[in-house]
DNA sequence: TAATTAAGTCAAGCGAATTGACTTAATGGT
DNA sequence: ACCATTAAGTCAATTCGCTTGACTTAATTA
């Protein structure tokens, strides 16, 4: 008997190192992930009956039953009206309850930062925004927990539960995050440093929990946009810096230190003069810099949708060349990921997102460019400048209600 | 109310198409599963008394204790002699018994096939190899079959067990797979085009599964190599293609159609002259081709060893060369995936990949570079040309017995 | 020698899905 | 108009696997 490298499985007994190991599970936890995979069906399916249902996850009509019995006392679901169809007995459609549950999300920005409150079938129900000093985060948090009040206050007037409904409180601010250097303009340094989640999770009483912008893209994506119900999914996001969303086997993926899909520092070639890091040619911070605007300036989206829609000179030539990068960025995107699409999302306003969607065609060749394909290798998403927010709020309701490994799992 | 997209939770009531769910669990997913972790948890930590177990899984004693013993009495694990250590009633560790199962792994390669069986540790108790035309499928599977035979037969005489606890077959050849124009020489075409799986599975009564090389490679490096317990890394496999094989959340990532982390058609920058795929620069095919080498050659391996050991200035120079499209592509795994450590491994003699991963080094700086690493950034993983064949065999075993989402799940 | 510590067993309990028979309420064929 | 058929959904008993809490065993330490 014989190992192809030195790595025998020698047996040694007891280590002195914590021992690895995955949990467990009961029948809690498989009580949970039933109840997941009944609220997931709902939202990807509209509304089924207790049969479709039983059909759909295998589980026994009685299982889900009793599953449909729990969720519709806990406020999640709702019966509508019985409808006759072919033979046999009537059937029930249930479907999801918006009002079932809440989540808010925040979006902290470079010089602004919107706050809002979402449902469970990702409306959103309320919203605010304000400036946000830069570089004071302990202002800035101030300023924050008084958004998330105010919206707290018009949430409480949509139902008396609806406090108690509230899952969790979602972040989201440019990345990457923990590296060495924070003094890079792209990543915000000083709420780097700060406490956020610490500060926000005592003055708000809610878990708090943190995504990069491209990741909360992709999750708005997933849950509203044109990722819904897809498992293997790319989101390009475009914004002051550029990254990727990663929904992979239909969970986000955020890699070993939670950075993944932050491509805005990947260098464009091995070495030399021209290895520039793809944030510094395609994202809106280098199209301020051509066209000489101020990315405080308060009319700043106004301004660039009138230049779209101009066709002004200088837009375009930035278009071009931010396209070219992009478009390779596809390719690599589809030769490495093998994505089911990647969809291209922005924080700039439309009518300049369609056009850079529009010159990023012809694609490049790529694997994608298989027979058979039913989704487009590249497709619009969202350019609703709120989309990060709401991907924000998405993350804990997603947590709280989407079938994933982990939420089998005893503990953790 | 209102919904950042046009994309609203419309109540459509029953749809045409088919309901799209999740599958549910029960208490057979939950007993699966903790088998399964059990077993893993042996596997990383080579033995562990049942206490030890159920503090790692979290589940109870009793539990474990129940587990134990069902998988003691089906022969994957046995106990060895109880251990005094401190206080209280000595401790009984178990380990797994590499008897317990076994797996054909099956390489196919250009002009070669290799067929090892591994056993549940991942120690090959049995290989044969042979070449094998290269655009003959249909005769070279008969070739195939011929092998397969063969260290079955051998794998009969280690126990008269041991044939029924034989997992399933698993199959390594150069991907990606399932594009329109497989007229290509990295991809092997005709065996593309060959019913090879469904003529396997018939010819040897064994469940068959496909991976390309690279996945094999990381399969392996996860059961047996630098990646045992690691979580998140990424294998790139230098072999006469080029590919990355992506170990995420745990476990093997494929992609929407099977082919991620293929980047060898990878195209090196946005247009223009320069735009190569990276495979015609960094692998070995294009090494044989800077040599003038055949690579069908029988003596290929020894005479490129031979050569890395002499400092060939010819092959100096083409290690220079790829080294730097290695250094970048690493560059570009770290700032996409956020791995814990990225695994070089090579068909290559080991002289020569030591030479590739010296002349990496300085790797560029990226986000991987963080404070408070434990593990290198870039590591060499195995160099064995067996190592194929091992991984493709320890895919059936991992499927069978590693813990993982899909095998909670009732159904297929 | 007695107290303490820890591994592991025993037996009853419990929660959640399963099973199979049954009820309800439609449609479609004669 | 009637009855067989089809399908949704319920009822009650069962089963399966983890949990609970008390108990046993066997070592170390004071």
């Amino acid at each position: 008997m014989q190992s192809f490298n030195g790595v025998k499985g020698e047996t040694q007994v007891h280590d002195i190192s914590p021992i690895r190991a995955k949990s467990g599970t009961n029948q809690e936890g498989t009580s949970a992930h039933n109840r997941r995979v009944m609220i997931e069906a709902l939202r990807l399916n509209g509304a089924l009956s207790r049969a479709d249902l039983a059909r759909a996850t295998q589980l026994t009509k009685q299982a889900v039953s009793n599953i449909v019995e729990d969720l519709e006392r806990d406020g999640l679901v709702v019966a509508l009206d019985a409808v006759r169809k072919g033979r046999g007995q009537p059937f029930t459609p249930y479907r999801l309850v918006p009002e079932g549950a809440f989540a808010i999300g925040l979006q902290i920005d470079r010089h602004l930062t919107r706050v809002v409150v979402v449902d469970l079938v990702g409306n959103v129900v309320a919203r605010a925004e304000a400036s946000l000093p830069f570089d004071q985060p302990s202002e800035g948090v101030e300023i924050i927990l008084g958004l998330v009040a105010r919206v707290r206050h018009e949430l409480a007037g949509i139902s008396a539960q609806s406090e108690r409904r509230l899952v969790g409180l979602g972040v989201a601010m440019p990345g990457p995050f923990g590296l060495k250097n924070p003094d890079n303009k792209w990543m915000m340094p000083a709420w780097q440093q700060f406490p956020l989640l610490e500060t926000l999770a005592a003055g708000t009483g809610l878990n708090v929990g943190l995504q990069n912008d491209a990741a909360a893209c992709a999750t708005a994506e997933r849950i509203v946009g044109a990722a819904h119900g897809i498992d293997h999914a790319v989101c390009l996001y475009v914004g002051y810096g550029i990254a990727a969303g990663l929904i992979l086997n239909g969970e986000l993926y955020s890699g070993g230190n939670g950075n993944a899909g932050e491509i805005g520092m990947a260098l464009l070639s091995p070495a030399g003069p021209g290895s520039t890091p793809l944030e510094h040619r395609a994202s809106l911070a280098s199209l301020y810099q051509h066209l000489g605007l101020n990315p405080a300036d308060a009319n700043l989206y106004e301004k660039l949708a009138a230049l779209a829609v101009a066709a002004d000179p200088k837009v375009m030539g930035w278009i071009e060349d931010a396209a070219s990068d992009l478009r390779w960025s596809v390719h690599l995107i589809e030769t490495i990921f093998d994505p089911q699409t990647v969809i291209l999302t922005s924080g700039a306003p439309e009518p300049l997102a369609r056009r850079l969607l529009q010159a990023m065609h012809p694609l490049l060749p790529s694997i994608a460019d298989r027979p058979g394909r039913r989704l487009p290798r590249l497709q619009l998403g969202t350019t609703d400048p709120w989309a990060i927010a709401v991907g924000a709020a998405a993350e804990p309701i997603s947590r709280a209600f989407d079938p994933r490994f982990s939420a089998i799992l005893k503990a953790g």
